[in-house]
This record gives structure tokens, sequence and C-alpha cells, in this order.
DNA sequence: AATTCTTTGTCAAAACTTTGTCGAAATTGG
DNA sequence: CCAATTTCGACAAAGTTTTGACAAAGAATT
């Protein structure tokens, strides 16, 4: 497992080194918000082991901004101190996976970072998306718009669902390449011709178009 | 939703009472087997959260005298140990509608909450399931499709019931995997030869397809 | 308002991945 | 030991993604 150790205490960060680089995983650490925040958007990693108080940019501001601006969905695991107990719900607010109070037993965030490896980010239930005529259930996979059922290959799902979850603004290319492959974008160009596809499936057989682009930023899905 | 938490350990009912009681959820706790069952065959939950390991009357007792003394059908999930795993077919066969590892992610609990009370005490383990033509009991563990007797082998079966239990939404292979054999999947092509002969029996022989494969993803049993 | 430059759209062919098929070998349980 | 079940492997079929070349649209510069 590949694990970033976002943390400014070096004790702790060099306890992890010493308990899980012998048992084969690799770890890169960031010592402030903004270090990790580009590590992570930067670098594929399988796991996030955020500490909260951070200098700089705190530990929920790395995740909303990971999560948000990124569209990075790698499992977070997020650090606490017991006097910070109420903190717990903003990191569930801003996308965390799972947290561990301090002190924790670092077998205890063993067993944690391979429940999150194994079962990948838990996706809470997701409701339906709608925008305009368009509509994409997430837990079945079915697309339609004014009810019509519209076939998706996986990056085209992908594409479509980030893009109608974010109607209301404007969604990087850089974003949307995210979604789809993680940090390790292929190629500049492949974006648009997986944008094309898409759009001949769900605007072109219609009257009015919903994807707009927006010159030299990226795409925006809705009813103009 | 009402939720009921049966489990001894204080830490863990500590935790998802902060959790879940912001998000406006009201939970009761009970300490003990016996308490549990008092309490969930007094009161009326949307939902049971319960420990295999308890003081007393253990998980299994629990759920089974609840669903055949009280004939109480409120969606039990059940939290087990990693060394628990096997214990997963007494848990279907007392009545248990969920499964989870410890220690588990807060937001998976979640997740498969919602689902439960979505889809409510309906899809319990122990009622016959119906997917268009097709039947399963899972008493008899007998199958059939528009009434010929389908025969099935441990595997099919266990995929069968899994898709119909879920055919609402997609399965992915991984959650397939995971069903049949717990956590120590053997090689990752295996899984297609179980489905082809799965099909073979289900599908072929009749006029139209219920299984369908979402590539990329998993499978989902519906008629289209 | 014409030119150049950059970004974006279009499309089909090639490369690649995932999934289906099925026989044979290995394993399991009565 | 035998019969049923499960695993394995190899190839085929289906489906998806990438690539590249050119066209069209938009912005910047003269």
């Amino acid at each position: 497992m590949k694990i970033l150790v976002i943390e400014d205490n070096r004790d702790i960060a060099a306890n992890l080194a010493e308990y899980f680089e012998p048992l084969g995983h690799v770890l890169d650490f960031a010592e402030d918000g903004l270090a990790g925040l580009h590590l992570a958007s930067t670098e594929s990693f399988d796991a996030i082991v955020l500490d909260v108080m951070l200098p700089g940019l705190d530990g929920f501001g790395v995740a909303k901004r990971l999560r948000q601006d990124h569209g990075i969905n790698t499992p977070i695991i997020m650090l606490t101190a017991r006097d910070q107990l109420d903190d717990k719900l903003e990191g569930f607010a801003s996308g965390v996976d799972d947290y561990l109070v301090k002190p924790f037993s670092i077998k205890e965030l063993e067993a944690r970072l391979l429940i999150l490896d194994k079962h990948g980010p838990a996706q809470s239930a997701e409701s339906t998306l709608h925008v305009d005529q368009l509509e994409f259930d997430p837990i079945t996979f079915t697309a339609s718009r004014s009810g019509a059922v519209l076939e998706l290959n996986p990056i085209q799902r992908k594409l479509l669902q980030h893009l109608m979850r974010f109607t209301q603004r404007v969604v990087t290319r850089e974003e949307l390449e995210n979604v789809v492959w993680g940090n390790d974008v292929p190629d500049k160009d492949i974006l648009r011709s997986h944008i094309y596809s898409l759009r001949s499936i769900i605007d072109k057989p219609f009257d009015y178009p919903l994807l707009h682009t927006i010159h030299g930023t990226g795409y925006r899905l809705y009813k103009h």
C-alpha cells in the first residue's frame, strides 16, 4: 500500500514509518496542509492519514479541497485529539472516511487502513441526481433524459455523475481528469474525446444542449 | 431513523452515538443480549445494530429469538470480529440482514443502514425472494424460474441469493467475491466461471436474460 | 477586419481490457 | 473411492479507451 501521512509531529511520523515500512508499505510524508494537498493531488496513494491540527491549512481544509477542488477520493483517515471530538463531525462532512482518536494503537490504524484498502472508500448511499431533463441513479447506474434511457460506459458515467453533482459551478478539466483517472492522467487531449462521446449521447439526440464548454477552463452542465 | 444498538463495548457505542445523533437519528442502547431482546420486542425500531459477542445471550440468539419467538423483522446488521467470518451463514440463517466486520468504518455502517431503511424489512434474508419470473426460497434453498425448478450448487446459490436481494442496484464483482469466499478470494477469473454457469442455468433455457453485466463494475439482476 | 495562435470539437481506426466460453485438472466431502 | 463441485487456463468475443489528424471556434495581435 502506498500511504501519504500528513502530520507535523515528527515522532508520530517516525513511528509510523518504523512500523509500516518493514511490512512492505510505502509511506510519503508532508509536514503541513499545503504540502500534503500538493502531494495528494499530484501523486496517487491508496490511503491518506491526516492530522487535524496542522500548521497553515488544517486537516479539514485539506480533506475538503482534495474532494471538492481536485475530485480525489482516496480514502482519508483523520487523527484527532481526544478533546477535539466534535471535530469528527466536521471531518465526516469534509469527506473523511474514518477517524482515530490520539493516542491510538498503531495496530488499530493498520486494521483500518486494510479495511479501507479492501472495501474502498465507503460510498454512503447517494440519491438520484437531477439536472433539468437529465436523471442519473448512482445505485443502479442508469441514466436517462426525458425518460429515454442513456447507455453509458464507465468513463462517461463518471463524467456525467461528477458534472451532475456540481451542476451549479464550472467543473475544470483537471478535476474531471482526476475523477476518471486518479492521478495518472494519460494525455492532455483524451478528455476531449470522452466529452465528445458523452455529448453525442446526452445532448445530440435532444432539442437543446445541457453540457456547455467554458473556454479555457472546463465544462458546466446546466440548462441555459 | 430510530436505531437500537446492542453492543457491550462502550467505546463503540459512544462513537456511534456521536456520529449518528447529530445526523438526526435516535439511538437506543443495550449492553447485553437479553436487554437488547427485551427492548427490541417492546419498542419499535427502524434497524438494529447487533454485536455477535455479547455477555449472556449472543447475537445469533438475539436475532433468532426476535425473528422466531417474537415475529419481529426489523432489519438487523450484525457486527462480527475478523475471525468469526464463518459465522456468516449461521447469521443469515438466524435472520440477519447484513454484516460488518470489525473494526469497520462508520460511513460504511451508515451506508448499509440507509440501504436497509430504504428497502425495508421486506428484503430480509428469510422471506422468499422474487425477481420477475425468478423465485428463491432462502429457507429450503430452492430456486425456480417460471415454475421450472433450478438445480443450483452452493456457489451458484450464494450468487443468486445475493443478486436477488440487491436486484435494485449494481452488485460489484468484489462484493460477490466476498459473499462467496469471505475475505479469501481465490483468483481474479474464477467468479467469471461461476457467473457463466449460473447464467447457463437461470438464463440460457429461457426467453430473455435477467442477469446483466455492467462493464467495468459488476452485475445486476433485473428484467430489462 | 485580417492574421496568427490557441483551444476545442469531430470522428474513425488501432490498441487495449474486460468479459464470456467451455473443457480439463484438482479438490472436496460423503 | 467416487461423484459432485470448484478451480484453472486458454482462446474468443465484446466492449472500451486511446490516438491522431484535421476542422472549427475563439482569443489575441496587428
